[in-house]
DNA sequence: TATAAAGTAGGGGGAAACCCCGAAAAAACA
DNA sequence: TGTTTTTTCGGGGTTTCCCCCTACTTTATA
């Protein structure tokens, strides 16, 4: 008998998987948790196989329960559930723990082989999950496939720049506030154009922000 | 029997308020549509008495689907279900003929307290949104003390520029490409950061990603 | 149909951005 | 240690952006 455990701050949603599981012979449903505490004390005091987690629960965010059970050294195998096909949702909960990845948008087939895969020690991810993960792997790996988009390293006063002008300083005042001459503001700011290969700022920008640049 | 009819696009969710009403004596699940068009089709060629109705459907959202119907004067009662009690949501969905609006994180009873009364020929509304409803009401009253949450609304031709800017064109650029003045896209620049609220091309892009301007 | 909003366009001006050139410390790296 | 990269700064120039103003036409909307 599979004891699982459903946290989503939706109870319609909740209720739905309940009755679709209550069904099983071999699944037992035996927590709703509609938020990350109430989750957290529920599986500190009950024992449980599963946990259908929320990506997206309010509050104390799904992520954050798998972080928390990880850190405790929880057994329970978490199946993550979301609305969204995210990259940094998917690839921030699985490094934190989770076994599984499914989509609301995925059929009660579909959920109840997730739940036996996951229970019988195998990860499971929605097909479309899977490409995303892919996806994100990909772009990691410097943009093998990215013929004319080679991404040069941006050094750290540049960054600090490329900060200000994103937060709509002018070059005065970006000088200004790193103690520095307008020249050296303007020199950074063409290398930034010629590193990014951007022809303006509104350029420099989107490329910033399209790549996280100015993450890590 | 009320004859019932599921529209959401997440198939879990369906599958599960499926399994929540056929427990039920006097509800029959008659239908299971997956998007707007396969809706509207589907009450064309089948009798049904209350359409489940999701107000976020991808391509034709709820809000079309059920002005469709009311168009066609369908004598099927919706109930609206959505994730988000947004006062924007609610009203325009019940300005298009919606008998009832209940939020997802509502529970079975409450699910099934809905579908009777609408049955029955009366609204019926969850709690929090009636009174996101009457919020509304007395913003109205006020008129426009909106400023910073709402987004003001960017202009098609204004789109189009912006579009352009991000990609990195200048005004003659632009003006090139739309066959229009020079004076005409600087116009549409000066609108464009004014209702931003940016002082630059630079913080118009930010601005613009990061709120998904040109989405929709 | 009146009013509002959007789209069009211009004149003129100042500020900011962008581009070319060069160069010298400072820091990082091998 | 020597070499490379980064950071710093200048002169002088063109282009683009941003701002003020006005004003007409078209298109929604009340």
């Amino acid at each position: 008998m599979i004891k699982l455990v459903i946290a989503d701050d939706h109870t319609m949603f909740v209720d739905g998987i309940d009755s679709i599981l209550t069904i099983e012979n071999d699944i037992d449903v035996v927590g709703r948790c509609y938020d990350g505490p109430s989750t957290l004390k529920f599986l500190e005091e009950n024992e449980a196989d599963i946990l259908l987690l929320d990506v997206n629960l309010p509050g104390m965010s799904g992520i954050d329960v798998c972080k928390t059970l990880k850190e405790k050294e929880s057994p329970v195998k978490i199946i993550a559930i979301s609305m969204f096909n995210e990259e940094s949702f998917v690839t921030e909960i699985l490094n934190n723990g989770a076994q599984g990845y499914i989509l609301k948008n995925t059929g009660r087939e579909e959920l109840l082989k997730a739940i036996r895969t996951v229970e019988g020690g195998t990860s499971y991810f929605s097909k479309d999950v899977t490409q995303t993960i892919m996806k994100g792997l990909m772009k990691q790996r410097k943009g093998s496939n990215k013929s004319s988009k080679f991404f040069p390293k941006v050094s750290r006063r540049e960054k600090e720049v490329l900060k200000l002008i994103i937060e709509e300083f002018t070059t005065q005042e970006i000088a200004e506030k790193l103690f520095i001459s307008l020249k050296t503001v303007e020199s950074h700011r063409s290398s930034l154009l010629a590193k990014l290969n951007a022809r303006n700022s509104a350029g420099l920008v989107r490329i910033a922000l399209e790549n996280k640049v100015l993450e890590n």
